[in-house]
DNA sequence: AATATTTTTTAGTTGAGTCTAAAAAATAAA
DNA sequence: TTTATTTTTTAGACTCAACTAAAAAATATT
């Protein structure tokens, strides 16, 4: 069964609000990414429960069946693959890419992905340090921890990030953080939760309870 | 003004109809290319013109605007770049991209076209010989003859085709014609209007009239 | 437990782009 | 130059994916 890039959409929103947990998802969750109102988000659930890409029932909320997930994984392989391609073969920086991703996403041909992946020398993780998945619909755990969860004294490396949206980004420019910073927590900071770390050995900044939370790290 | 993805069809098939002439294109002719019926172009013919992309006059056939010129030959810009980097960078033959380059044509982004431009070194000609429009919004013209022009003793080297269907290229492939191939005209058959061919030296071949009329050279 | 608030669904519209069937205009044939 | 044929347009309907406004259900508050 062939998908519009409207369902196509709504089954990636659905499978990004369900990551990391296993409660349904509400309507109007899904209203705020898709950027629609609820009325509209309802009737396209009852349009994929048809289809039988989720599970649905009213007033319940949603959640994706395995074909439903399938698709979605689908989607976001192409998505991740894509900004690797804008990144490391057009020069875009990492807070340019999604927009054009989220276009580039809906192009289909099975064959144009498999080469792409070859072109692009089998990428484990987005320019966002997310994990690609893999053409048989396996997302791969990282197991990255967050930055806001790490003690005084830590040393860290700077892995990705929770949140793709460009203000996000752009901070992170300005902070001298990216992909492979190396970080060490020197405190946190009672008062408002904030981190005092260095950044690849340069004195201390501060970085906001907020931020942390958005930046995924491995142990050093 | 934001072009919808038919828009944008339909400009792009106005304009491929209106090469090498100057008369109106017809309704028929236009439902025929973008697989629609007739009653469906004449609609969208008239709000094409309200967009002032085209003129319009009902019963009179319809060509394009300079406006409408304009982003015709930016869709063109782009499915020949996209084809440039399937064939070039994904390694699929020049038969087999038409169909993926007709959905990449559409993504909006003008510095992902420049990005992509500069990545493929600035070709000047598609997989299929057929000129980029530049940037600026100006058609090269390359001034090839119709193999079905030459007369017999003549040679001259393949530089591109006037139809990219799958089939037709195909054919091409077995004949062993590619862009590039020399070509020695031994003899045109009166009967049916065949010809007799060298191709890269080997014996020759018969290409028909009709394959022939779609194959562009200039003399060598 | 009753009431208020929030969330979700229903019902009815809208716009884009398509369709079919019938009418009108243009073109070709007798 | 009539008549027949083909092309094009109009009229009305359909699907998809959205909307608003109002009703219904679920949740929270008093």
């Amino acid at each position: 069964m062939s998908t519009s890039f409207a369902e196509e959409n709504y089954l990636k929103i659905i499978y990004r609000l369900s990551e990391g947990h296993d409660e349904d998802i509400s309507t109007n969750a899904v209203a705020e990414l898709t950027q629609t109102k609820a009325a509209s988000v309802t009737d396209m659930l009852r349009k994929l429960a048809e289809k039988g890409w989720v599970h649905y029932q009213k007033y319940q909320g949603v959640r994706l069946s395995p074909e439903g997930e399938k698709i979605a994984l689908g989607i976001v392989r192409k998505h991740r693959l894509w900004e690797v391609f804008l990144v490391e073969k057009m020069g875009f920086n990492w807070d340019e890419v999604h927009e054009i991703a989220e276009q580039l996403e809906h192009i289909e041909s099975d064959s144009l992905i498999e080469k792409l992946d070859a072109f692009l020398e089998y990428p484990k993780t987005d320019p966002h340090g997310d994990p690609i998945p893999t053409k048989n619909g396996v997302m791969p755990e990282l197991g990255y921890l967050h930055l806001s969860d790490m003690k005084a004294g830590k040393r860290c490396v700077l892995m990705g990030v929770a949140k793709d949206s460009a203000v996000f980004l752009q901070l992170l420019n300005k902070m001298h953080l990216s992909l492979g910073s190396a970080l060490h927590v020197q405190e946190v900071n009672a008062f408002d939760r904030s981190i005092s770390v260095s950044i690849d050995n340069a004195p201390a900044a501060f970085i906001s309870h907020e931020v942390a939370k958005n930046i995924l790290v491995k142990l050093a």
